[in-house]
DNA sequence: CTGAAAGCGCTAACAG
DNA sequence: CTGTTAGCGCTTTCAG
């Protein structure tokens, strides 16, 4: 298969004394539309099913103007939200017959934007995006003649085709729920708030406070900035129970401070009875064994993926789609 | 960037009235070895800065031979341990100004043959690879002129390229170190045992009791399936609960099995102490938050990445590198 | 029924 | 100092 010794198509047709064009045809299964003899057919599947033919598909590419290649452009494979959505994305693909090439952000808008174009440079069919703050290079990007499906976010002030879940909604209804369990003191454990999905939760978690008539209460609002450490978390933790000792329930706008806050609880003999008060956005599979009882909005990833893929590869109209999530309320 | 109406150097050429070898030397960095004079690289390179000039990666590819572009194929992106190794491969190629495309085998050694002959007719550079058990392919992958750095695997009875760790020897070091504790009831437990790792795990184990006088003892050997339901790992703790009752100590395998048994263990009230009398090969950024006092044998996985790739572009020696774990061993 | 040949965009001899 | 041109391996139109 690799680059040195290989068969190519002229070597073969040389071998078997027939044209390029031929054996093109016959492998790539237009043999009888062409009205290819099934005698020189047999000849040249035979023969390079013997050899171990491969096409180069970068040649073919290159003819095609089509490498049959997506890009996936996330911020980390670290988190384990953005690699599930990788693991989504590339089966997906290979699923469809296409690779996919992967590149990474670290959350940073003009890396995200230079990949953008790298990965536009090496002629991938269109690319999926996790974008940053910055993605103002999307719109361009698009105008270009790119084709782009975001997943997770939309990009502020454009249309572009993109699969999400309702924040504000979910949001919504875990603290709704957590109101009618009878909590009164509810906190919002948040971080990287100048995402909009971020927002959107906060503003899912204020309306639930005011159509229950509660009035929402800053000292309740928690927030770390993203990649804080252990530490950040466990000070604004000590602050929140300090501020408000009668909290009774917090909200996490994000997975990603569930266990640090857990950790935190245990070790300080905090009460914290299974995470019965407790609801979180988006989990992780130890969070169903480690707290049982926490309320969760499960994102359905798997679904993103495959429905970005879809669109991207025009499997299904392209748009704004909105996926639901899988509410989990416990009592 | 995308294929569309994008710039050529053929049609800068044009534009500007010299010949495509010339933009192309400029472009490239070579404008001075070929004595290109300083005004016409001036305007080369203006012009291709602001019609926003990318070059086909894939007709450069197809010319050159090589596509500056490496292939990555591994079983899962779903583990974070596979996700960890995704990222350190992806960004070290980055870096070196390489692309990586990633493909999953999920385990299936055929689909894994298939997924690495895709890569090679994609024309990658090289396969970055965590073989499973049936990888015969990879011998003929190199005889065919293919280039290939295995990670934390070996292939039995090939020295294929790779960058593993001492299993055996980590496995001895953390069960003696148990062992000092003063445990001598110590269990092992493990899966996919039909890998060369965890057999080698096992080794280290039995080494380690054997050094110590103690006879290994088939009650406390514990194994569940790869890809085990929570359910079959709770059932194998309570059978080991239940014959060995005087068990002390548990040696996992690998990170997989941790959570779980924590679990089961915190709920059935289990003495467990912050994992004193545990040791684990790898570990998880939660693992520390939740079970601070279980040693570990931390993989260098940043450093098995950056390694394979190195390897893989001839930026260090091709060989078989058996990088060494971080023990970190509590009391 | 099959072959010749142009072309995808880029590189690199080889000529001037 | 710069242009011409022959590929890289594949697809596809147009002639037989």
């Amino acid at each position: 298969m690799p680059a040195s010794r290989q068969q190519t198509l002229r070597s073969i047709s040389q071998a078997l004394g027939v044209s390029t064009a031929t054996v093109s045809w016959v492998l790539s299964g237009q043999g009888d539309a062409k009205g290819i003899s099934a005698a020189t057919q047999k000849r040249v599947r035979d023969f390079a099913a013997e050899t171990g033919y491969r096409p180069n598909m970068v040649a073919r590419g290159l003819s095609l103007g089509s490498t049959k290649t997506i890009g996936l452009l996330i911020s980390s494979l670290a988190d384990p939200f953005y690699s599930s959505i990788a693991k989504a994305v590339v089966e997906e693909a290979g699923r469809l017959g296409y690779s996919t090439m992967i590149s990474t952000s670290q959350s940073d808008g003009s890396k995200e934007k230079e990949m953008a174009a790298l990965l536009g440079s090496r002629q991938v069919d269109g690319i999926i995006v996790t974008p940053t703050e910055q993605a103002d290079w999307v719109n361009s990007y698009i105008s270009a003649g790119g084709k782009i499906v975001l997943v997770d976010r939309p990009v502020p002030g454009s249309d572009t085709p993109s699969v999400v879940i309702d924040n504000r909604e979910s949001a919504f209804r875990l603290v709704s729920h957590l109101i009618r369990e009878g909590h009164r003191r509810i906190a919002i454990f948040t971080t990287a708030h100048n995402l909009v999905n971020m927002q959107a939760r906060h503003e899912g978690y204020i309306q639930a406070l005011e159509e229950a008539g509660i009035e929402p209460d800053e000292r309740l609002f928690c927030q770390v900035p993203p990649e804080a450490s252990i530490d950040q978390i466990h000070a604004e933790i000590d602050r929140l129970i300090s501020e408000c000792p009668d909290v009774d329930g917090i909200f996490f706008t994000t997975h990603v401070l569930v266990l640090p806050t857990y950790a935190h609880y245990l070790k300080a003999g905090l009460p914290l009875d299974q995470g019965k008060h407790w609801a979180c956005i988006h989990t992780l599979p130890d969070f169903e064994l480690l707290i049982p009882k926490m309320s969760i909005a499960r994102m359905p990833i798997e679904n993103m993926g495959i429905c970005a893929v879809d669109m991207l590869l025009g499997r299904c109209e392209l748009g704004n789609n909105v996926l639901r999530c899988q509410l989990e309320l416990k009592q």
